[in-house]
DNA sequence: GTCTATATTCCGATAGAC
DNA sequence: GTCTATCGGAATATAGAC
């Protein structure tokens, strides 16, 4: 991928975490840039088409981790996972799924779907991660591992989302006590 | 109020929980109402007084529920506010923080003040139960109270856009789980 | 209070030169 | 691969008649 391709996606990412999908415009991209938007329509005729790649890209990021992770602990991976959404919430991001979920509706068919993947992409992981740290005595919580994953996934989801309004206090405070909850 | 003006805020509230503030547009209200794009204005000058408006509807609902719940057990009360999300999630809907919260940075400074004082009013509710509710033995919880409630309101909020993506029964599987976890 | 009509701006997208 | 130029459409908003 060209230099300036990549410079598109970064941006375009940046872009939805910061304003929303629908709210920012291939301007937004073509003047820090200083392309014409023509340009960014070369790479990704369409907006979806741009949308489509924010969203592979993240896709790849998290599998990248994932195997990263693999060797560590579970508990251990969780943090990792954590500083993850902790970089955000300093960089004033929300995450791709908090910023993507409201304006579902309104997204091309192709994006709803990759959205869906990344999901269950999310989901599938933190299960696992809960289920085997269980067994391993690295966490302690009740019920399904899946359940569990689904309301750790929305702690950290809508942490970026209330840091916005009331400040990144709000993230310290959730992942702070949400990891001690699973005595991680 | 008159009758139009309701249903103008009516509808706005509907298309911000659906398709996002930055997404629906005047023509998406004055057509179901048969009416021109410049009734609406008439009522609301510009698309930030409309957004003003359902925040202060939403506020006045939220006084107006904890009023009405403020005699009952504090567990009755937190599952009488999940219902208010289970509702929600079985109309298709997000809720305004959920939807609002990642458009902030777009949004005009005086919506922006209007937010932040719906989740400050939200966070001070579910505060005072949780704490209220853990004196009188109806919830156990470990930690702060507050604390608790980010968790609690984090939980619920994205459990909407879950919903969104994956289906109701994210909702269902983060709403029971909660619920248990506080031993409600 | 609602209408017609329009101003203004912006957006996504495309054609064709270089 | 990027440019100029432009199309077609949609958005917010306003003026003035009724």
């Amino acid at each position: 991928m060209s230099e300036t391709k990549e410079k598109i996606v970064s941006l375009a990412d940046k872009l939805i975490r910061v304003k929303g999908f629908n709210a920012f415009s291939y301007k937004d991209i073509s003047d820090p840039l200083q392309v014409k938007n023509a340009a960014i329509h070369y790479h990704f005729p369409t907006k979806s088409d741009l949308g489509m790649e924010v969203l592979d890209k993240e896709l790849r990021s998290l599998e990248e981790n994932s195997a990263k992770w693999k060797k560590l602990p579970e508990d251990e991976q969780l943090i990792k996972f954590c500083g993850v959404f902790r970089k955000h919430c300093n960089n004033g991001n929300v995450c791709l799924m908090g910023s993507l979920a409201p304006d579902y509706e309104t997204l091309s068919p192709e994006m709803q779907q990759k959205v869906q993947q990344m999901a269950a992409t999310i989901l599938e992981w933190m299960t696992g991660c809960l289920e085997q740290g269980r067994k391993h005595k690295r966490f302690r919580f009740k019920g399904d591992a899946g359940d569990r994953a689904l309301l750790v996934i929305s702690n950290l989801q809508s942490s970026l989302l209330l840091s916005r309004v009331l400040g990144p206090s709000a993230f310290n405070r959730i992942s702070r006590q949400l990891l001690e909850d699973l005595g991680a």
